[in-house]
RNA sequence: GCCGAAGUGGCGGAAUUGGUAGACGCAAGGGACUUAAAAUCCCUCGGGGUUCGCCCCGUGCCGGUUCGAGUCCGGCCUUCGGCACCA
């Protein structure tokens, strides 16, 4: 008390000297050394370790873990950003925050390094991974690094060949035939992204389709179920689950059987549209339709055809010498073997209908095969002679039925119902469900990733590896070229091993796993700590970590993993549940898709050299204002511009911060805190300021909880810098009301930029560590406006503004409206027809 | 081609449920401080008019609903994403 007393006579370095213990803060912000110092303190302290605790409830957070390139960019430094502003706000709301960050670390990468530098992608990717830890942690993120995943460790890839195993018990994982890309010269196959132009990336040679018997995930198994599962996604943007559903692509038809002139087989077809059924003048197969084998075709022509197959944008095709008969009205038509049907889609036939499919309406034209229209548009129906009319284009639209035998007449949405149940009734084909989704090729004749935990043995045919011999070990000593086939061919040592079944010698899958098998269920091994885990004791248990944890409850990464990433996942799941692992289907709660950082209006890449780095950022800015900035530029989900300058003027505002704190931080130190009980006890010039805090408060946090909105979060926490900037602290009270203002702004600040906020924090005299503080809560009483600006319209223009007392009656808004000097001028005599009052707002009055 | 999103000052963006368009920041201009500059602090800042009180126009374009529309409805234009022979 002593003391006090002598502060506030003035003579500050006395007391300093007396107590020699006050905290010293630099007078000029400098980043590095403040932002080194937290975490350093961070990490000692173990702050980001992923506690359990029954009393509070479980956050899961989580961003979508990178590829470990070496160097972060713009876009991790936006998307862990977003990520940790609201791990960091929720564990201050009292949560268990789960928070984890690991490494996506197989993949071709690794591999083109060890051609180009001659390492081991090994070696490179964990130098990748350990710089790259370094440059998040400069960041200052909230990562629990006890629950760190990188998938290249046999540790994490074990699991991945162990679901694999449990899928292949299920009939869920299968071998078949498909196409791989191939360059003949480098003799190796090609990702891909590795086709540029249909030529090869490395040596320019064009790029053929070889055959391969390889290895699929049969996710179209639960086609239906992730399609439904879609209405759970709630959390998610409509647009991705769209793009879901797109991809899905259910589409539900009928099935016809046409007999085959002078063959026994019948031709199977697919078709939407059976209300077209009587406009069928051709058909067509695609080449690899099994059908053309047996027709005996010159392999030549066909050959020709299947090098044409699919991409091509012109319709090609040949007359096979076969007629079908159209079940419905006997017509003879020819069948064609055509390069733009897809063996992959429905039977791999089409019935081709050229006045209603426009596919089929271009390939009548170049063919010059016949046009039949069967359906006519509602506002024609009274043309007589239809097909006497040339079309130019096919018309796809419904209408009417005409020359179409019984159903003649019939608007086209019922006869659809009345032909597909006129062809299940005759026996003639069924109503089926087909789906765009394709089974999920695993396979990639690689070496920098999961070996496939399959034997092949010459007695016993494909073998699995047993549970207990995992993990199959990726080989460390190989020669990693670029050429020929995959490098695991070459290990003798990995290739070589005895069959488990009759012990003789058999040879190892050499082909290992895409890379999108290791991100399938990430998010699901960051529920256990590091190290060796045991899922097989997870099956037994009831209350697993799994169960706590899952679902996700946000998760934040880019767009561009709308589709695949995100549905694989739900996939896994789904299989992981069927396991009985879990208990849940959807593994994202909420999802947030950030947009891209832009720079000179387009992405920033390499190639166009408008890349900004994070490390240059850090060593100019430091991380605080990096993370500031690419909060504040625009809300997370849209793309974000870049702009030099409005990071010096992020930078800038943190400046502003440290000035303002800076010059009564010595104050605060010393002067006792007074007890502000309520707004009603201030004298009125403190309130403003008290109730510019509280009004922060509930901004920022009403923002953060409306999706995120951290751009406007931010713009209050200037606000109020700037309010705190007009202030006047020349009383005790005020003094006390400036502190708590303070105090509230570097609590609301420290989850966007915690480093300067914990700095701040304990230099006006508080413990650290200010996470380990409650997120502020706003008084409603306190943040309510006693005076509001009435606006005052005539005819929805407005005509004047007065300040009024907050809740008063509508009777007297009117009244004090009408006798307005200006609206008296404007209404003056005029008959007023109307007053609509806005509460607390405006009042309109109509004349 | 199909599906989707978005168009607001010189720029990034704000306006939460149909109720003051342009919060906050950047850039620009002016002033204070300084021998000077930087930094910092203060003021102005959509366009046009003005008797300096204010008035008119303005959220891609055209129309509609409403006392009132950036916001809702119909039709266009532009840009950006996704899918693309899926029968």
């Amino acid at each position: 008390m002593e003391d006090v007393l002598i502060a506030k006579g003035g003579t500050l370095i006395t007391l300093i000297f007396l107590q020699g213990s006050y905290l010293k803060l630099e007078e000029k912000y400098n980043p590095q050394p403040v932002e080194l110092k937290w975490q350093k303190y961070w990490a000692e302290k173990n702050l980001y370790k992923t506690e359990l605790s029954a009393r509070k409830q479980n956050f899961y957070c989580l961003e979508m873990f990178p590829y470990p390139s070496g160097e972060i960019h713009m876009g991790h430094v936006r998307n862990y950003s977003i990520g940790d502003v609201i791990a960091r706000y929720k564990k201050m709301r009292g949560f268990n925050v789960l928070h984890p960050m690991g490494w996506d670390s197989f993949g071709l990468p690794a591999e083109n390094a060890a051609i180009k530098h001659n390492v081991h992608p090994s070696d490179w990717t964990y130098k990748n991974i350990e710089k790259m830890k370094n440059q998040l942690n400069r960041m200052g993120f909230s990562y629990d690094w006890e629950r760190e995943v990188t998938t290249c460790n046999p540790e994490y890839y074990k699991w991945n060949q162990w679901f694999f195993l449990k899928m292949l018990e299920k009939g869920l994982a299968y071998r078949k035939y498909s196409h791989v890309n191939w360059c003949p010269s480098c003799a190796t196959v090609l990702a891909n992204e590795q086709v540029i132009d249909e030529k090869c990336w490395r040596c320019d040679s064009p790029v053929i389709q070889k055959k391969l018997e390889q290895w699929f995930f049969k996710i179209t198994q639960y086609a239906e179920e992730l399609l439904l599962g879609c209405e759970e996604l709630t959390g998610w943007p409509e647009r991705v689950v769209l793009m879901q559903k797109n991809w899905i692509g259910k589409g539900e038809g009928v099935e016809v059987d046409f007999e085959i002139e002078g063959m026994e087989e019948k031709l199977r077809i697919f078709t939407t549209r059976p209300d077209t059924l009587f406009g069928v003048t051709f058909m067509c197969v695609a080449p690899e339709h099994p059908v053309l084998e047996k027709m005996l075709l010159d392999t030549g022509i066909l050959e020709s055809l299947k090098s044409k197959y699919g991409k091509e944008t012109e319709k090609i095709g040949f007359h096979t010498g076969y007629y079908a008969i159209n079940p419905m009205n006997g017509d003879r038509v020819p069948i064609y073997a055509a390069n733009f049907v897809l063996m992959e889609y429905g039977t791999g036939a089409i019935m081709s209908v050229p006045a209603h499919d426009q596919r089929d309406f271009e390939f009548a034209e170049k063919y010059n095969l016949p046009v039949k229209v069967v359906i006519i548009p509602e506002e024609k129906s009274d043309i007589s002679n239809v097909n006497s009319v040339l079309l130019n284009e096919a018309y796809e639209e419904e209408g009417i039925l005409v020359d179409s035998g019984q159903f003649t007449g019939m608007d086209s949405r019922k006869a659809k119902q009345e032909i597909m149940k006129y062809i299940e009734e005759k026996n003639l084909g069924r109503r089926v469900v087909n789906y765009k989704l394709r089974d999920w090729g695993i396979s990639r004749q690689r070496y920098w990733g999961t070996p496939i935990p399959i034997i092949y043995c010459d007695n016993c045919g494909v073998v699995p590896v047993p549970e207990k011999d995992l993990p199959v070990i990726l080989p460390e000593d190989i020669k990693i070229t670029g050429k020929g086939s995959s490098p695991l061919l070459e290990s003798e040592e990995f290739l070589n091993t005895k069959c488990p079944k009759c012990k003789a010698n058999a040879r190892r899958e050499t082909d290992t796993m895409d890379t999108f098998v290791d991100s399938s269920w990430y998010f699901i091994r960051y529920c256990f700590k590091k190290g060796d885990i045991d899922l097989y004791s997870e099956l037994k248990s009831r209350d697993s970590e799994l169960n706590r944890w899952m679902p996700v409850d946000q998760y934040i990464g880019g767009v561009e993993h709308a589709v695949l990433h995100l549905l694989y996942s739900r996939f896994f799941t789904r299989v992981i549940r069927d396991l009985g692992l879990i208990n849940i289907s959807e593994p994202f709660q909420n999802l947030l898709t950030q947009g891209m950082v832009i720079k000179d209006g387009a992405k920033m890449s390499k190639s166009k050299g408008n890349v900004v780095d994070p490390n240059y950022l850090i060593e100019k800015y430091g991380a605080d204002t990096s993370r500031l900035f690419s909060l504040f530029a625009a809300p997370p989900e849209k793309d974000l511009e870049w702009s030099d300058k409005g990071v010096d003027g992020a930078y800038r505002f943190l400046n502003r911060l440290w000035n303002i704190v800076f010059k009564y931080h010595q104050k605060f130190q010393t002067q006792p805190r007074l007890q502000i009980k309520s707004i009603s006890d201030l004298q009125p010039s403190s309130v403003p300021l008290y109730r510019k805090a509280h009004q922060t408060i509930k901004k920022v946090t009403t923002d953060i909880e409306r999706e995120y909105h951290f751009n406007t979060a931010i713009a209050s926490l200037m606000e109020l810098v700037n309010e705190i900037y007009t202030f006047e602290p020349d009383s005790e009270e005020k003094l006390e009301v400036l502190r708590f203002a303070i105090e509230t702004l570097l609590l609301l600040l420290s989850p966007f930029s915690p480093h300067i906020a914990e700095e701040l924090w304990e230099a006006i005299g508080n413990n650290p560590s200010i996470f380990e503080q409650r997120w502020p809560e706003w008084d409603e009483a306190a943040a309510k406006e006693e005076q509001i600006e009435l606006v005052v319209q005539v005819n929805g223009k407005v005509r004047s503004k007065i300040m009024i007392n907050a809740g008063i009656s509508d009777d007297e808004i009117e009244k004090i409206a009408l006798e307005d000097r200006k609206i008296k001028e404007i209404a003056g005599s005029k008959a007023i027809k109307k007053i609509v009052i806005v509460k607390g707002k405006l009042v309109n009055i109509v004349i």
